[in-house]
DNA sequence: GAAAGAAATGAACATTCGTTAAATTAATCG
DNA sequence: CGATTAATTTAACGAATGTTCATTTCTTTC
């Protein structure tokens, strides 16, 4: 057999990145084939080829759209005007919510800069700069205001942006803590650690 | 021709063990091969079966090695009776320095976890649970004694370790900072998230 | 200096990889 | 209904993979 009665493109296209997904955060890009995911997506490997060049171009696909997506969540979730605390809370929580819900895109996304080409590589990597650099605002803004009390808001970024990422390393649905709640445990530690 | 001039066993096994911990740690297990281990180390790729009979085996090695090491390390520094405060801020100088000094260790031992075949898997899991909960004990204590201040010592452990784990992302020798700067500037942090 | 052991080579293996090309079938549209 | 186009298949490609094995060279020991 050849076309599938009912197939569309559009919905191959999307089981492709779904399926793309899923194999790379389990298993790593490099420890998946194109055949495993046209296995799971329910077509040939060949088929794949229709809707991206390369393998390397899925990996890129999937990383910029993450970024894009985080970024354009936060530009609507974030308010101008706020004092440097009330931002950081709203940032804090936006991220770990934002990453909770969408495990398996972040963690290839920092997982799998290194198996990035440099063209794609250099295109993640400035969104994700755009992103470290929102957090880095808000730090900055409170310690020249007197409100947060840190020497290298630098550094405290990356510290924060670790310990806030870091809970797609253990969290998972159905556990004892509910998401409210890791939220706002988190939140509070990343507001005493810089006041 | 086939055996060097002044070959020795013991100083090949150490360069396989070398190249292959820079490799990794710079490509990913998946994306490195026997052939490329065996390029770095100055040798065929036939040669490396006399020292690992696998190359999931050196990945074994190295992480098994680094976490015993990393264990080892940790019990030679520690000191009973200390405050929880005390301890806390020992455990967080140690790891930051421990972290720093064997960059490629340590992130070949939390990136390719996924890449352990379950046997590996549940020696190097168990050890790192071992020194996850050290640090979980020091906070637990300190929740107990009343001198910090935290509801979950599970979910702050975690996200303890996650930020200064995540200083390898970021650092790298003969940076703006140097590493006594960053480890009191992570300490800080630290002691702050808690309190 | 010959024998024994260690250290490494070179060639080959079956398998898998990403990718391409031509052929085939299903949906769409005149 | 017939032609066109979109979606997918089957088959094949050369290259690379982890690993094995017989062989060769160097070192050590007697």
């Amino acid at each position: 057999m050849a076309r599938q009665a009912g197939a569309n493109g559009e919905t191959t296209a999307r089981a492709i990145r779904g399926e793309s997904l899923k194999l790379f955060a389990r298993h790593g890009y490099d420890a998946v084939s194109m055949r495993q995911i046209a296995s799971a997506v329910g077509v040939q490997a060949s088929a794949l080829y229709q809707y991206f060049p390369t393998k390397q171009q899925i990996l890129v696909t999937l990383m910029k759209e993450h970024m894009e997506e985080l970024l354009a969540a936060y530009t609507e979730e974030r308010r101008d005007g706020e004092t440097p605390r009330a931002a950081l809370t709203r940032f804090a929580r936006f991220h770990i919510r934002h990453h909770i819900s969408r495990a398996d895109a972040v963690f290839i996304s920092y997982m799998e800069l290194r198996a990035l080409e440099p063209e794609g590589f250099a295109v993640v990597e400035a969104l994700r700069k755009t992103y470290e650099g929102e957090l880095k605002s808000i730090l900055a803004q409170g310690a020249e205001a007197g409100e947060f009390r840190l020497e290298e808001p630098h550094v405290a970024a990356m510290a924060i942006l670790a310990m806030l990422t870091g809970v797609n390393t253990w969290y998972r649905t159905g556990g004892r803590l509910s998401r409210e709640k890791i939220e706002e445990l988190y939140v509070e530690m990343v507001l005493k650690s810089v006041i």
